[in-house]
DNA sequence: TTTTTTCACTAACACGCGTTAGTATGTTAT
DNA sequence: ATAACATACTAACGCGTGTTAGTGAAAAAA
């Protein structure tokens, strides 16, 4: 009878977790059976509930650390003494970071959240909203002293926001060129298109 | 016992495929069931199976359907005697253009065509790797006569697909720019980013 | 060492799934 | 009117799903 092993600090839930976000983003949330999570952790589908309540709930957890550690994060750039450009870099840069170390999870936080049930699901909507709200706000403040092109805010978030996930791409094929580069480019192409010259 | 209603020129199995395109759009294709697909019909389940073969067929025809409609288009755009941005930016107009007016099923092709199985499945990763080094080259050969800026084409190209994709958040708050707004800031923006100044 | 707790096991459940068979009804062609 | 066809129905199938109950072994605490 073999144990999920981890290594200290790590409890076994969290292991679950982590194999979790794998499967989910190369399956899908629905697809993905808590059969094929089990074998990936290597034990029988009847014991993960000893450690987790319910698939959803490995949903639940990885969405919301996400959306957690974006929301934290924004509230850093938002009180810093930069220009708008500087705050929408700092806050690019970071999405794609995440996307590079933490693909699985945010990955699956993008695509899949759909899976959530009420009250998780308005909630993480709702944190969604707001999100893109202040991303936007940042803009149109560049906006108002010209910093940034006369664009529409909301658009030029969707535009950011869901350039990122092309990452996913270079996930599948990866090594072409390093995530140093990557994300250069990244900036290069989405920064530059708002900046006004 | 209802028929399913049909105007002249439109099959009835087009009904279903339309339907089922929604449907997808709105569950995704694991979570939509085929008594899903019926109810949205107006008719039984087993009903649906005089005029199709089965659900996976239901995702070829849309997949393969969008993915046709965008090989002939940059079959074209590579032919005309236009500069590279200009060809870019015909691109991305058919993208933008294509998301906003066949949402349902563009968006379906463009994040469930994992649940394709072979041959199809290859088939279609075959054909959107291909469309994407396509893409990629008119945006090098823009990098060699210095129209564009020096950037790695295949990250760019992930950008420009993946801000498309971007709309979807546009249908789901309609309204609040129009559709040729829409069009003109995703232009400015992306084009923009990575024109040479 | 003994007791308590943690955790993996087997077995099974109720349910929803895609799909098929067989049949009846409505529509179209002769 | 009658034959042929298209299409809807009901009933049911085998299978995979998420999850629970109950049991026993290993690990941790006493």
């Amino acid at each position: 009878m073999a144990r999920i092993k981890t290594d200290k600090n790590i409890s076994r839930k969290e292991v679950i977790i982590t194999k979790a976000a794998s499967l989910f983003r190369e399956k899908g949330f629905k697809a993905a059976s808590m059969r094929d999570l089990a074998e990936a952790v290597g034990v029988e589908a009847a014991s993960l509930y000893n450690h987790i309540k319910s698939k959803t709930e490995l949903l639940h957890e990885l969405c919301f650390s996400v959306a957690n550690r974006f929301m934290h994060h924004i509230d850093e750039v938002e009180m810093e003494k930069i220009s708008a450009i500087q705050k929408i870099e700092k806050l690019m840069r970071f999405h794609i970071s995440e996307m590079v170390h933490h693909y699985e999870e945010v990955y699956v936080s993008d695509r899949e959240w759909k899976h959530l049930a009420d009250p998780y699901l308005s909630n993480y909507q709702n944190q969604r909203r707001i999100y893109r709200k202040r991303f936007a706000a940042i803009i149109e403040a560049g906006i108002r002293n010209k910093e940034i092109k006369n664009i529409d805010a909301p658009t030029a978030v969707l535009i950011m926001l869901h350039a990122v996930s092309g990452i996913e791409s270079w996930h599948r094929s990866k090594q072409r060129i390093s995530a140093e580069e990557l994300e250069e480019n990244m900036i290069t192409i989405l920064v530059g298109g708002l900046t006004n010259r």
